[in-house]
RNA sequence: GCCCAGAUAGCUCAGUCGGUAGAGCAGAGGACUGAAAAUCCUCGUGUCGCUGGUUCGAUUCCGGCUCUGGGCA
């Protein structure tokens, strides 16, 4: 019998903090945080991480775990985020997963394998070189030769992606391609039906705005500069999430505060309409527009509830 | 009140020696299986201010009007 599993995605700003709390205190649930920045501690205000406040009581996993240089990613998240599960279960209680990052969702839903070997660093970094120095299509080429399917379906110009999959190739001697295309088979070993919050897309966005004025108004410079202060490097992954990138170039005097806000918003939005592609596009859901039930708490509640319980999830 | 300039995409503007238009930005759609708040791909958006005239044909030329800047009084 597959074990239950709660999960609740949506884009940026869309209220997932709030209603999953709200539904964790309904069924007695904990939650795991699918979220590539939230697990950074010290960056609290630009990656709107709940406060103490907020959660009320319900038990949060994957919350302020790491230090800015510390490295994560899928395959850790899914490593910790699995071992919070069987903690949870342990207990009797129903693990709610909950984040904006779809990627990290699908990977522990699914429970996509990654592969056991390390990355290698060396290799990468000299593949990164030389598409600098002989250009994209020389490594794209290279690709070609060794897994064509791969090459068919990533773009020259993605850099990042075509070095994965020569790594791959370099690690395991089989491609990517062949990889990928048995684990999109795999159902998941869960009993989980996703619930996506989303809204109009104007709704959305002027909701990001708000957010981040709120963000600023909340020492989101102050907390940037901290974490310069700190000794944190503007080169770090964890520096090149939204409303860091963006308030460093502010504070090195490349940009005016205005420019920084103005492309920051935007940027959010556009990572929120990435977010929408993904889960339009990877995940079959429920999808609840809560703004159309003017964010009543309860009601939101309730129909999720419902929809867990139509589902076949046992509280 | 008079003079000058402007009015074209959501915004900033280019353009059409008369044959109903195009850049940038904003925006939309998509991909994604070890950086995913990352990375990458594709794509438009129109009563050319209104109204008469000339013309086979006007967004383009001419007149009037309206609005917006700037100047003079």
């Amino acid at each position: 019998m597959k074990k239950p599993l709660i999960v609740i995605g949506g884009p940026t700003a869309s209220g997932k903090t709030k209603v999953s709390v709200a539904v964790a205190k309904k069924i007695g649930g904990e939650i795991i945080s699918a979220d590539s920045m939230q697990v950074y501690r010290y960056m609290d205000v630009g990656t709107a991480k709940p406060t103490a406040e907020e959660m009320d009581g319900v038990t949060h996993y994957l919350i302020d775990e790491l230090l800015p240089d510390e490295e994560f990613n899928v395959v850790i998240f899914q490593e910790k985020a699995k071992a919070y599960m069987e903690q949870i279960y342990k207990k009797g209680k129903i693990p709610i997963l909950v984040g904006g990052t779809g990627f990290y969702i699908q990977a522990l839903v699914n429970d996509i394998s990654f592969m056991e070997t390390e990355s290698d660093p060396i290799f990468r970094k000299n593949l990164y070189e030389q598409a600098e120095i002989q250009g994209s299509e020389y490594i794209h080429d290279l690709l070609k030769k060794v897994d064509p399917i791969s090459a068919e379906n990533i773009h020259a110009n993605n850099t990042k992606k075509v070095v994965r999959a020569l790594e791959y190739y370099h690690l395991t001697k089989q491609p990517i391609s062949l990889h990928n295309q048995l684990e999109k088979q795999k159902t998941s070993p869960y009993h989980t039906t996703p619930i996506i919050l989303t809204m109009e897309r104007q709704m959305l966005y002027s909701r990001i705005e708000e957010r981040i004025d709120l963000m600023l108004r909340m020492g989101l410079i102050e907390e940037v500069q901290q974490l310069l202060n700190l000794g944190y490097s503007p080169n770090l992954v964890s520096m090149q999430g939204l409303g860091y990138k963006e308030i460093i170039q502010y504070l090195r005097g490349e940009w005016t505060l205005d420019e920084a806000v103005d492309i920051l918003k935007r940027d959010t939005r556009r990572f929120a309409k990435r977010q929408l592609t993904w889960f339009r596009g990877q995940c079959e859901g429920y999808w609840l527009d809560v703004d159309k039930l003017g964010y009543n708490l309860e009601e939101i509640t309730s129909k999720i509830i419902k929809h867990i319980e139509e589902f076949g999830i046992v509280i």
